[in-house]
DNA sequence: ACATGTCATCGTTAAATGCCGATTAACGAT
DNA sequence: ATCGTTAATCGGCATTTAACGATGACATGT
């Protein structure tokens, strides 16, 4: 992996709520938005915005089911992650 | 560790310039400020920033040795920083 | 004493971020 | 066809970031 596309996950990480959301995803597997938005103290938009960056690095993935979206995180790319902050 | 505080290390190596840097410091084990301005396309004051962020995440620790500074990788930190992340 | 090398800090600028409320889109049920 | 639910997006705002050049601080060599 590149330093690049580390840089966006360490990124995508480098935000308080966004850790929690990752570490709740790993916790539930796989949850919805509105229910994310149940825990953190922050308007639907904001967590629909965090999950979007959290996306958008590649570290979480969701799934549009009807009106739900079903978030979780990306196994291979946790598993990469983890790899390259092994190897430092 | 809190997220708070491994977000504001997530956060620093959120920046390709910053990921390159601290693997320049493992390999090297340590330098001076100078040596790192040459490897980059960035002004020193620009560097010298990047470092300042890594030292205030906890990452990075610089020693002042007459007028240069020492940059190294705190060992203890990134080990908490493997354990965090395999954890996940 | 003075010049040099090394680094941190200041001031500035443009761009990105974090948050919100409001709106829009899309689906499912009535 | 309409309504309620869910979530993405838009516009706006204040704050932060990333970069630069210039300046300042300090130790060392002449």
């Amino acid at each position: 992996m590149e330093s690049a596309q580390l840089a966006k996950i360490f990124k995508a990480l480098g935000h308080p709520t966004r850790i929690r959301i990752v570490q709740h995803l790993i916790e539930i597997d796989t949850c919805i938005c509105g229910e994310i938005v149940g825990i953190f103290p922050y308007s639907q938009s904001t967590i629909s915005q965090h999950l979007k960056i959290l996306k958008e690095s590649g570290i979480v993935c969701g799934e549009v089911e009807g009106p739900k979206t079903y978030f979780c995180v990306d196994k291979a790319v946790l598993k990469r992650l983890k790899q390259f902050v092994n190897a430092l």
